[in-house]
DNA sequence: GTCTATAGGAGGATAGAC
DNA sequence: GTCTATCCTCCTATAGAC
């Protein structure tokens, strides 16, 4: 029997590869009902070096969350960048924004882990960061796309959708049911290949 | 000091009183969050009562869920019946029920614990449960209210902002931030009062 | 940098009295 | 119909060795 792995690695590599796990585990269920020794053990490493490294489990979902925010903040900070630099017309910019949302969904436990936050507005530090981070959404939205009103708000209340399709795992049923199928294709459009090959595995 | 409450109350009645009290505590805790002690001192019972009344947390979940559905799918039947009987116009309908959607925020803990289900989708059996309750949503829209695809679609993606919205509990802080006020007024337009004062108090 | 051992506390569930 | 007492599991966090 392997004893267990004992490789040196450096910290910041160490804590991505945490973070990394922790998204896909708090993605799956929920900051209350993942475990540290879940999100441990999907790392390879043990449980108290998890909340070692991190403090507490709070704090490691806040850099999660934290995590999440960046990367969809630069995604769509480039993406603005490029559309406007290339000379698009700025009335593509929705659909372009859209189908990143989409493409996001290929970042393991993202949206979840998001969405996740999003219903912990109870909680005094989380739901606060939860509001700032949605907050900075919508002013990106507003500010740097520049959609006006109607638009960020169409476009977000679309992305929350998604968000809800996926944390619903719909996607992972859609053999088992022509309804969810139908359902998934009129959301998802052309990009319903690419969800349910992403998320079509099991629960 | 007095003691617990020996009020003997008919089990029927019981029920409903420990279910009302377990959607607003689901509501604000989600299922993991909230425990069978916060939900029985909320209905003024004790802990062990709720889970033999119930047989388990999750058993007590699902019946919530399940309230909470028919509560939607009820009200909203109602509406389109009376909108098809009073000759109004067809194309009013989904505003109609989208003002009924903001309504149903009146009802404390109904759109927080559906969408606490909808994050539950890894659960095997509240996943099912959330994904079918998700199904029969969309199927009384299209076939019952009559929306086409891309109503539907708008109608549903509107919905899960706005619980979203209440999940994050982004209502409970806006009057210390002026960018939430402003988002919320773009989102909830003439209903944003309502809002502001079913749910204005603490979090 | 990483582990094993374990403390300490919560929370769901059961037994049984009234 | 409802409570009190309590068990037992699970989980976060700490201590300390390597």
């Amino acid at each position: 029997m392997k004893s267990k792995s004992r490789l040196r690695l450096p910290s910041t590599r160490r804590r991505a590869l945490i973070l990394q796990a922790a998204t896909e585990v708090f993605g799956r269920y929920g900051y209350n009902g993942a475990t540290t020794e879940q999100i441990a053990s999907a790392a390879e490493v043990s449980q108290p070096y998890v909340v070692r490294m991190f403090g507490t489990k709070e704090l490691l979902f806040l850099e999660v969350i934290e995590g999440t925010i960046e990367t969809l903040l630069t995604t769509f900070r480039t993406a603005i960048s490029k559309h406007a630099e290339t000379g698009q017309p700025p009335a593509e910019l929705p659909r372009v924004l859209g189908a990143l949302w989409i493409d996001l969904g290929g970042s393991p436990g993202l949206h979840e882990s998001l969405l996740h936050a999003f219903v912990q507005g109870s909680n005094p530090v989380i739901g606060e960061r939860a509001r700032e981070g949605f907050l900075q959404i919508w002013e990106m939205l507003r500010d740097e796309a520049g959609f006006d009103q109607a638009t960020t708000h169409e476009f977000l209340a679309r992305g929350m959708l998604i968000s809800v399709l996926l944390g619903i795992r719909m996607p992972n049923t859609v053999t088992a049911d022509a309804r969810a199928h139908e359902m998934l294709a009129s959301v998802f459009g052309a990009n319903l290949q690419k969800v349910e090959s992403e998320h079509g595995a099991s629960i």
